[in-house]
DNA sequence: TATTATTCGGACAAAAATGTCCTTTATTAA
DNA sequence: TTAATAAAGGACATTTTTGTCCGAATAATA
């Protein structure tokens, strides 16, 4: 819808981690692929680029696998991980793919996109993993189907 | 960012074409596309798709070329032209790519995402072709760069 | 130390989006 | 009626995104 592929299963790969970090389980790509309904191999590329941008943490080896420490569960927010994936064109960009966009030379659809943009970054500047593994913990939330 | 390349020319050729409708000039593919910066066969493509679902008008042979009347111009919504080329998932799909995600059994996002999924679509069903173009009549805006 | 379970990384494959080219069809005007 | 001009449409090409496979590196444990 707004994400790429790699980023919806990214954030997703990420909530379910932090959900089973909170009772100290690391998880393998095979599990989390299976939890959250992704193909595990392209799974796998993604936790790569989180791992690389210190989102996740990640141990080789039996017994290894993926873990958030506590933390970061907090500190983490989701604009981090659309950043890593997805870059920030989501919210700098121009609606309509003009190079130059601004106050001074927007498009015509500049004005009426400035306050949905800056909804969305705030939204994803200040939502943390945490709070979403949290409702997932209560059961108000999915992350299948 | 939102959009694909797709939809983003075609409403910046349908925004060119309303324009100089506004006085009666009909406008040829290579016109539009030079106009929108846009690649011209690729831009006839879209337009094909724009014609066919009656957003706006072609005309064939030697004088012929694009436009749209009046009428059109102020009943067609912004939402129109993203459903022929996007289709409506932007504003109905779920944010972290669930085939079933509600407020029954809603992702981990979708609280966050109600808002402002509601206020892109509440834009894209009020804003006119009109609109658009008389902005850019008057200077205001802007279509290239 | 050998075996096994795991992530990492690179190369490859498939699908979708973007973009091009060329022929056909319609229409105008000389 | 013929030549010229424009959109329509189909086939093809390129690029990007999504996805797979497999060997190498790492670490635990028997």
């Amino acid at each position: 819808m707004m994400f790429s592929k790699a980023c919806e299963y990214g954030i997703r790969a990420a909530v379910y981690i932090a959900l089973q970090s909170l009772d100290n389980r690391r998880v393998s790509v095979t599990e989390i692929a299976e939890e959250i309904d992704s193909p595990v191999a392209f799974t796998a590329k993604i936790l790569q680029q989180l791992t690389r941008n210190n989102i996740v943490h990640s141990v080789k080896g039996p017994t290894g696998g993926f873990e958030i420490d506590r933390e970061a569960m907090d500190t983490v927010k989701l604009s981090k991980i659309v950043k890593a994936i997805d870059g920030d064109k989501i919210y700098m960009g121009c609606g309509l793919g003009l190079k130059e966009c601004n106050a001074d030379r927007p498009c015509p659809l500049h004005d009426k996109f400035v306050d949905i943009r800056t909804d969305l970054r705030t939204m994803l500047q200040n939502t943390s993993l945490y709070e979403l593994a949290t409702g997932l913990e209560v059961g108000l939330t999915y992350l299948k189907r």
